[in-house]
DNA sequence: TTGTAAGCGTTATCAC
DNA sequence: GTGATAACGCTTACAA
């Protein structure tokens, strides 16, 4: 019965096929990679025969003899958050379309199941990665670079691991959100930054209170949390808004930091943008989903996405052997978040 | 140079782990799979080499010998929705608990694409699959079923595909929504169904009907759209609310339909819920996060990836022979966006 | 133009 | 306990 069951899962070979097709095993190679001579009339013999029995070459044994797997790897730190959703979103479609088959790893910011995610990946023999890690930690990835794998940081540079990266400038973005506010008269600013560690927040972080020391003003208040979800940006901001003087002003890292925030001032019965303007950053959909719709930095999201597929693509190819660093531009967008003070 | 460069790429096998451990191919075999009889001695050798190295057992090669590949797929419509994005991380997480590695495919609603994603897996000796298909359409899985794969429907049934399926009772969620607001005094209600063709959202439309037809009425419109996003819903109610008369209720057959229709009421200056009351269905996060909040039949997403994965976890180990229908609660949140005529 | 045979990395069988 | 060896499905010299 083992036995039996073994046989009907089994798929057919191209042993079979040459069975079939009544040629050889080499002829029915040659016609599926279309390479060498093959007769048109044996060519139709093996292709029927591969309809008939709705062949799949065996991948993995292909790349046992040292074809490429045309598999990659994408590690991200989450799967179910916009933001990271839709780049996961734009890179597998963008490897469909050339051939390669996606491993899409949601390590959960964890170092642990970065390792395990990583072992996998070695296993499978892909043939490259697109990683974006929670923090700048370099260590989980060094197997990938000690063997060669090609490589491209996304979101976030990684030193020490790759040269390539597809990202935008966080820094220049975190000042386009400040200045917009100084330019509306506010004063009273805070931040709040959430999850605390991650580089691009930071940099957001840093940008702000740049500008903001150009007109001579520093944040009221940096507020930090460690979650990427709404209730983190909530919870923050209701600390805020309840300390007196309140700011007239809140930026949030992300869209998501900010529509909490947004929900703060409802909760606290406080008009936004009539009492306190609110920013975010990313322009997810979800920022034009709430109401009054949010006022935001819009980063290319899917053409990041794509990007980073390109240059991991040039890569393999190994059309790309420099560093290579592609930011892509950020835009302020303003809705009806932000006011005058 | 290719040479050069194939060599540093190349991992190391099983074979330079002998030679590096002073013994035989076999007995590496035994360390690594843990079975069988091994010296002390031999095995802490083995295990350095391995750690010296950084070794990792093909994959490829263990499938061809046999062993199950520990690779499964999931083929999703899209993953950049927010309802799909979360049921793909839940899928993923769940069988990276299992160790298994996933492949999620975005099939686009394109048949092309499921047919290329399915021959994709098979080529990959996947050992089960997850399947939602937008359409009830059987033809490009067959190829799966005929190799006996495991496979299970989620969100939506596959009948004459398998009989094992994970999802809600939609009709029944249909009535909740009706119920609901007529209990609320409504009488003139609309719907707004998007993708047209979805089971799901025929499901959800057929049980509001049938609710609306218990107290004698009927919906005043059905409106349908296309595509899965915040646009459509938007679309449709813009033109519904322009007719006269106004349906007092409008029943989005999902969250991101009823918030297209939300922005379409503010557009049109009509207020939720004093004016008009809007419902949706699914949950996702993004239903808090609108103002005023939407009123919606709660989905439990993750819980049915989990319990999908659960289902086909089963089926592989063999442990699951016939056919199993899992329906999963739903629960009606009533929140600010719907009130009374 | 076609077929034979070796080898990719692994594991199971069998002999020692 | 350990080590040869065959076999998995495929591609590629090389021979015919």
């Amino acid at each position: 019965m083992s036995a039996g069951k073994k046989f009907e899962a089994m798929s057919g070979n191209i042993k079979k096929i040459a069975e079939l097709a009544q040629t050889s095993k080499s002829s029915v190679s040659r016609v599926i990679n279309n390479n060498g001579y093959v007769s048109a009339d044996v060519r139709e013999r093996v292709e029927k025969a591969i309809a008939s029995i709705n062949y799949h070459p065996n991948a993995g044994a292909r790349t046992l003899r040292g074809s490429p797997s045309r598999l990659v790897g994408v590690l991200l730190p989450s799967l179910d958050v916009p933001f990271f959703g839709i780049l996961a979103h734009s890179i597998e479609q963008a490897f469909f379309a050339l051939g390669y088959q996606t491993f899409i790893c949601s390590t959960a910011e964890s170092q642990d199941r970065e390792q395990a995610y990583v072992g996998m990946l070695l296993a499978q023999r892909i043939d490259g990665v697109i990683v974006a890690s929670s923090r700048q930690e370099v260590d989980p990835f060094t197997p990938l670079r000690d063997r060669n794998i090609p490589m491209v940081a996304i979101d976030r540079p990684m030193p020490g691991l790759t040269d390539v990266c597809v990202h935008v400038d966080n820094h220049y973005g975190g000042t386009l959100l400040a200045k917009h506010l100084i330019e509306l008269g506010h004063r009273e600013i805070a931040i709040i930054s959430t999850p605390r560690h991650s580089e691009p927040m930071i940099q957001r972080v840093n940008g702000a209170c740049a500008a903001l020391a150009e007109h001579g003003l520093k944040p009221v208040q940096i507020a930090y949390g460690n979650e990427h979800n709404l209730g983190a940006g909530r919870r923050l901001a209701t600390k805020l808004l309840q300390k007196t003087p309140r700011p007239t002003a809140i930026i949030g890292t992300s869209d998501t930091a900010a529509i909490g925030a947004m929900h703060a001032a409802v909760d606290l019965g406080i008009n936004v943008p009539g009492d306190l303007s609110i920013a975010g950053f990313d322009d997810i959909p979800e920022a034009s989903y709430v109401l009054p719709r949010l006022t935001t930095v819009s980063q290319p999201t899917r053409k990041i996405g794509e990007r980073a597929v390109h240059r991991l693509h040039q890569m393999m190819s190994g059309e790309l052997e420099l560093a290579v660093e592609d930011r892509l531009p950020l835009k302020l967008v303003v809705r009806q978040s932000t006011a005058k003070i």
